[in-house]
DNA sequence: GCCAACGTTGGC
DNA sequence: GCCAACGTTGGC
């Protein structure tokens, strides 16, 4: 894959495995990243740029949970249309068209991993004690991440 | 603007 | 299924 590792920035994004895995998008190549409702994630979504490095991460998949693959933003962030569907369980009844509340990217597969790293692995190699996903208690679904970590993970997730 | 109550996330 | 951590809501 031909990442830019000069400009490019690098964030995890988090899904329940059940829910969405990265074998869905393997299926799928590309897909909209929507229904994110913290500020602080939607915040990291508005920062991504075209090209930037995801680390696809599955939470709540009991001794799987981790890094599983790889995923690359194609569509910089836009309004989630989720927010405008009456119908949709992520409807918000105070968001706008002129000043939308939420966003989405459209993201594209790049790798599943033959090693996944496993959230265990993470916390038990000092290398990567400060990353986000790591820290006690944290819920972040995206979060960025530093080119060391991900270049790490990347190797490993090859090896 | 504080903070208690509540809801959700997500590891275990 | 439990529960700690943490974000959000709403009364004051």
């Amino acid at each position: 894959m031909g990442y830019n590792t000069i400009t490019m920035q690098y964030w995890l994004i988090k899904n329940e495995r059940d829910c969405y895995s990265i074998d869905d998008l393997q299926k799928d190549k590309k897909t909209a990243w929507t229904e994110v409702r913290n500020y602080q994630a939607r915040n990291f979504l508005r920062e991504m740029k075209k090209g930037d490095g995801l680390l696809f991460y599955h939470s709540n998949a009991e001794n799987e949970t981790g890094v599983v693959g790889e995923a690359t933003v194609v569509k910089e962030a836009y309004a989630d249309p989720t927010q405008f569907d009456a119908k949709s369980e992520y409807f918000d009844s105070k968001s706008t068209t002129d000043d939308p509340r939420w966003s989405s990217v459209d993201v594209r597969f790049v790798t599943k991993y033959e090693h996944p790293i496993y959230l265990s692995d993470l916390k038990h190699d000092p290398f990567f004690n400060d990353m986000i996903v790591t820290r006690k208690g944290n819920r972040l679904s995206i979060m960025p991440v530093n080119k060391k970590h991900f270049t790490r993970i990347q190797k490993l997730g090859h090896e």
